[in-house]
DNA sequence: AATGGCCCCAACCGCCGTTTC
DNA sequence: AGAAACGGCGGTTGGGGCCAT
């Protein structure tokens, strides 16, 4: 590590200058290579530091300005949907960034979950740890089922796969603390699959959209989920496929 | 006027995947 | 092919501003 090199660079806001500077040599050279632009441009800053400050702040394709409704309704709706994957949502707002959205949406929206949360444990308060499992079961089995049917899945299919991979899951750890126990996901493996099904989820409703606007029949639309799992058929398969 | 609490947001941190050499 | 550098991401922190007391 070299100690000298990295006590030599500034940190903290940035000034005026430092600005006016980022900006002259993102112009001259293009956003990439964040590290040697740092060094030439002779900004006591590191390459990380000056991508950030020009993606987050200087970047003159910025939209400025308080969120507007459809701006937040889009957030709320893809928050619900992907979780906190800000950037990911910020691909849809043209203009705004991540970082944006993310601070947007914890000093807006997270307390309001947070007290729906809350209200939940009061609800269930007084309830046995069988009784809790049973009800948090259901609830996600009614997420799944409500998200599934919204965007034209065949819901049972879905389920089928999360049911074998509770099996293997219990396989692999011997069935202690399981993830059936506690309905999180961790692993490479499952956080994959559930941002590929969340994107497929995505493509789904917008071709539905779509297909709305040329056509009233749904019975034209493709149902992407289940033509996807009945080729590949086999679970196991399917998930070696995404990592091969 | 001083103080404390809260909100907001820019900036940083640590991790991890991708690219380059 | 493998190591190093780079870039992107989500989570966290810290400080400024505002407001109530």
């Amino acid at each position: 590590m070299d100690y000298k090199k990295e006590e030599t660079l500034r940190r903290g806001p940035w000034l005026e200058r430092e600005d006016e500077q980022l900006v002259k040599f993102v112009t001259l050279l293009g956003e990439r290579r964040w590290d040697s632009l740092a060094k030439v441009s002779g900004l006591k800053r590191s390459g990380k530091s000056c991508r950030l400050r020009w993606v987050n702040y200087l970047n003159p394709k910025l939209k400025r300005g308080p969120m507007s409704q459809e701006e937040e309704r889009i957030i709320l709706q893809l928050q619900a949907r992907w979780g906190n994957k800000w950037s990911k949502i910020a691909r849809r707002l043209p203009g705004r960034t991540d970082n944006e959205i993310k601070n947007y949406w914890r000093t807006h929206f997270r307390k309001k979950e947070d007290a729906q949360s809350y209200d939940k444990i009061i609800e269930w308060r007084g309830n046995t740890r069988e009784e809790l499992l049973c009800k948090y079961k259901e609830t996600e089995i009614m997420k799944t089922k409500t998200t599934t049917q919204e965007h034209g899945y065949d819901h049972e299919i879905l389920m089928e796969l999360n049911q074998r991979s509770m099996e293997s899951d219990k396989q692999i750890n011997g069935g202690i603390c399981g993830k059936e126990s506690f309905g999180v996901m961790n692993s490479p493996y499952e956080n994959r699959i559930s941002d590929w099904i969340s994107e497929i989820s995505t493509d789904q409703s917008e071709a539905n959209i779509l297909e709305d606007h040329s056509s009233s029949s749904s019975e034209n639309n493709i149902n992407i989920g289940s033509w996807w799992f009945q080729e590949t058929r086999d679970f196991e398969e399917f998930s070696y496929s995404l990592w091969s």
